[in-house]
DNA sequence: CGATACATTGAACAAATTCAAAGCTGGTGG
DNA sequence: CCACCAGCTTTGAATTTGTTCAATGTATCG
């Protein structure tokens, strides 16, 4: 909600303007942000939920590029540039955007020296984000993924369903199914009433 | 060589600071750029050749996680960030560098709008290219990732070592070869004395 | 002429996908 | 309150695809 808490660097002032040039938009699972194409006429910045990144391949099946976690700029780089949207976003669950008109926040950055310097570190942080994410996606094995997914992000693991989760890790629901089976079998998971993380077993399978 | 190619917001006096702070190295196939784990003391640009990005798991395998064309930074988010490299980085071909110290360029940065700007407008551009080079690692089928890389890097298939390639797109030299023995039998490829592309009919895959 | 590094091939193997079917679960309407 | 439907999840069996490992080819450079 607060501005502040996001834009660090910037003063009362500053901020009034950022809020005079954009609207806080609640969004549901499903909704899309923008497609494939879209002008970045607006630009997005995620505050609460999980936001897919995808592209749609010419046989009509969807590949899952990205997906965004908060606080996050969706899709900033076609901003920056000025070219439509190569992307599509989609949320994943619901959750809230902050939407900026365009205009008024490229000129806004352009005159701000301290948050042009805020965003070149956002725009490094997403760059190293972006890397560790590819590490995932390198990994072939099913099970190192879930388990790697399941430690870094126990909270989506237990909010998202399973085709959604399947989609992010680019694997098909029944593989995923069958490896938590695996997983539960081993005891890196334990399942009572409740689905429990066993953290030791799972750290050590990541390390080898 | 001319760093004016390469920074071309910068007037002759700033360009002649970076001069003072940098110098060219000349760089052969397996050289080591820096380590993972290296503190960003010094800041590489890369004029010439290929760069692998990877890191070294926990078993002592590289899974490479990105390749780098000039004109580009290399590691730039640490940098940036003023943290450790948490990648490696190596030749995969002969090369040139330009080597900053980090001290120096950070402070020239710091001073200067234009270059911020421009850095601003790098950094979207890397972000928006990691998005397409995770859409390559996001294609399972061998055969299109292959025809992807042929589509996309004619240049570095052709000079590129077999290994290399197999390595940049994260498959085994022996799939990679059989991989080309299929695109040859059908045609995709043409074999005379001297290997020849077939772009209708690449295309035609990656459109199915 | 080796020697060394790179490339290809074959066979066995491992792992995920596909497709079809069956199980669950939560919500709706009767 | 029960019956039924829709959407998700799980399971099985067959299949596809890439990897592994070992062996054989091939080329280039002293």
């Amino acid at each position: 909600m607060e501005y502040s808490n996001f834009f660090k660097s910037l003063t009362d002032k500053e901020i009034s303007y950022l809020k005079s040039i954009s609207k806080i938009k609640e969004k549901k699972e499903g909704d899309i942000i923008f497609w494939e194409g879209d002008d970045p006429k607006y630009t997005f910045f995620l505050i609460e939920g999980v936001v897919k990144i995808y592209k749609t391949s010419n046989n009509g099946n969807d590949i899952t590029l990205n997906y965004i976690l908060p606080p996050s700029f969706i899709g900033e780089f076609a901003v920056i540039k000025g070219m439509k949207y190569p992307i599509s976003a989609e949320m994943e669950s619901n959750g809230r955007l902050i939407v900026f008109e365009t205009k008024g926040l490229t000129k806004f950055i352009e005159k701000n020296k301290n948050f042009m310097r805020e965003i070149i570190i956002y725009l490094a942080n997403k760059i190293e984000k972006n890397y560790s994410y590819c590490e995932d996606l390198m990994e072939k094995n099913a099970k190192k993924k879930v388990a790697k997914f399941i430690k870094e992000h126990e909270d989506l693991f237990f909010s998202l369903k399973h085709t959604k989760i399947a989609s992010i890790l680019n694997i098909t629901p029944e593989t995923l199914s069958r490896t938590l089976r695996e997983l539960k079998n081993e005891g890196l998971i334990v399942e009572r009433k409740i689905v429990k993380i066993n953290k030791n077993k799972l750290e050590s399978l990541l390390n080898d």
